[in-house]
DNA sequence: TGAAATGTTGGGGCG
DNA sequence: ACGCCCCAACATTTC
């Protein structure tokens, strides 16, 4: 007798390899049927525009890797409740298996559908694909609650190891009679007509394979040496897996077990690690984390409503070439250096005394590696306004981060054309050129390129008065 | 995973 | 030779 289907439902785990949920439909001897939905339901957040982009090379590198193994990937499109219980029926499942999921409003799906398959008598099974620990296993020792402190945290998850180990490799799966599928160019999940993504096609090569490939080329090239220069945007220094992992394409339990087990360089992308994982800890503990003040008394701060500012910001049209490189680069390739996303997001708010949700929100669209916990943990420690954040003092000088971290300029005139000609001097600062080198350069302020949109130390006096304002 | 202001120190110029 | 002052250079404090 042949057994009924199994189906893999398919998420933010776009991978053959490491795919714990896939691993357990292969072995359980059950034809699999693979399915992807692209969600359309009320509760998730939208998917941004850099992030469905990514999603749609990623899906073709999966149905690809998919179908060299037997099986055809199902794409859906709409709720996940009606289209998996639709599915179970039409096709009698015996089985589902996914990988767990962390937001809220998700896991809240997740939970709905696991209940109605349950009672339709097909079993279901979810495993961890994507931390190297889940939320809820990593625990003070006191009963203080959750930990809130990053040190803390990282020393206890160090201290419990590594508890899932890779999953073998799949080379042949047995194929189900397959649902019907959508078409993945009908989805229009990348641009057309303006075509935005030309240089995000030419920066990355998204998928399972392109993932594997950019961690050996890190493993061989930039570990050595990656804990300074991961935060130097002028040297090609760090693991640039963010994307990967936020759709993944690859898992972190792969990363570490690639990495040598000793070592400053390794321990510091192990740290990196760390914090996604802290924040998907945070947020699974404090859900309103993406939206909320973490600290309640900066519900009384005194953001600025500037939409012009906030444009140019966006546009990387604020006279200080570290801040508008930063931006130029998120916004012609989905991804913007580490060392940079601090200043531009410490520009935002304490430059220019706007909302971080704002920035949050323009990251949330325009990153190719846009992640719910990291993004809204990051952009709150930033803002002083997180769970062990950033003192709300601590205010990046613009010019001297750009000097300290691109000493030559090259990161900054590699975005900005038109002060590329600048001396060393001024290419962080071109405000302070005379009008003779401006002129030398070609550059115009105000016109070719714009003069700063706020004075450092003004702004600097504004910010600190601003969060002076929490205290009383 | 800051920067700026303020404090301290010590070498050297100079009367 | 001596005291005085200046001011880098570094350390500490404050935001």
């Amino acid at each position: 007798m042949t057994s009924r289907p199994a189906l893999v439902w398919l998420r933010n785990d776009l991978r053959i390899s490491d795919n714990p949920a896939l691993h357990a439909a292969a072995k359980s001897g059950a034809p699999v049927i693979a399915l992807y939905i692209l969600e359309e339901v009320k509760g998730p957040r939208p998917m941004g525009a850099a992030w469905r982009w990514w999603l749609a090379g990623s899906l073709r590198a999966l149905s690809d890797n998919l179908k060299a193994r037997g099986v055809s990937l199902v794409l859906r499109r709409g709720d996940p409740r009606k289209i998996i219980a639709e599915i179970a029926r039409e096709a009698s499942i015996g089985a589902a298996y996914w990988n767990r999921r962390y937001v809220a409003a998700e896991t809240k799906l997740d939970t709905e559908i696991e209940q109605h398959l349950l009672s339709e008598d097909c079993a279901v099974e979810t495993f961890n694909a994507s931390l190297l620990n889940e939320p809820w296993e990593i625990k003070s020792k006191g009963a203080n609650g959750p930990i809130r402190v990053f040190t803390p945290y990282f020393r206890a998850s160090e201290e419990r190891g590594n508890p899932r180990a890779v999953t073998g490799d799949i080379r042949k799966l047995d194929a189900a009679k397959t649902p019907k599928s959508e078409k993945l160019d009908d989805w229009n999940l990348e641009p057309s007509k303006p075509d935005w993504a030309t240089d995000m096609d030419a920066s990355w090569t998204r998928g399972e394979d392109g993932a594997k490939q950019r961690l050996k080329d890190f493993l061989d090239d930039a570990l050595k040496g990656y804990a300074e220069h991961r935060d130097r945007p002028d040297i090609d220094g760090t693991s640039r897996l963010s994307p990967y992992l936020a759709h993944g394409e690859i898992s972190p339990h792969q990363i570490t077990e690639a990495l040598p087990t000793r070592g400053r360089d390794a321990d510091k992308l192990r740290a990196e690690l760390g914090w996604r994982e802290f924040s998907y800890h945070l947020l699974h503990h404090y859900p309103g984390l993406a939206r909320e003040n973490f600290q309640r008394r900066f519900n009384a701060f005194p953001w600025r409503d500037d939409h012009k500012a906030l444009k140019r910001w966006q546009r990387g049209l604020t006279g200080y070439p570290i801040v508008d490189a930063g931006m130029r680069q998120l916004w012609r390739t989905g991804w913007m250096h580490n060392r940079v996303r601090m200043v531009c997001a410490s520009f935002l708010i304490k430059h220019l005394l706007l909302d971080w949700r704002l920035g949050e929100e323009w990251f949330w669209d325009t990153l190719v590696d846009a992640d719910p916990a990291n993004n809204a943990a990051s952009w709150q420690w930033v803002a002083g306004s997180g769970a062990d954040a950033a003192p709300y003092f601590r205010v990046f000088n613009p010019t001297l981060q750009g000097e300290k971290f691109d000493p030559d300029g090259s990161y900054v005139r590699n975005w900005i054309p038109e002060i590329a000609t600048l001396a060393n001097d001024y290419v962080h600062k071109p405000w302070t050129a005379s009008p003779l080198e401006l002129a030398a350069a070609g550059v115009t302020l105000g016109k070719t390129y714009p003069a700063p949109i706020v004075d450092h130390q003004e702004a600097r006096e504004r910010a600190l008065s601003a969060f002076q304002t929490l205290k009383a």
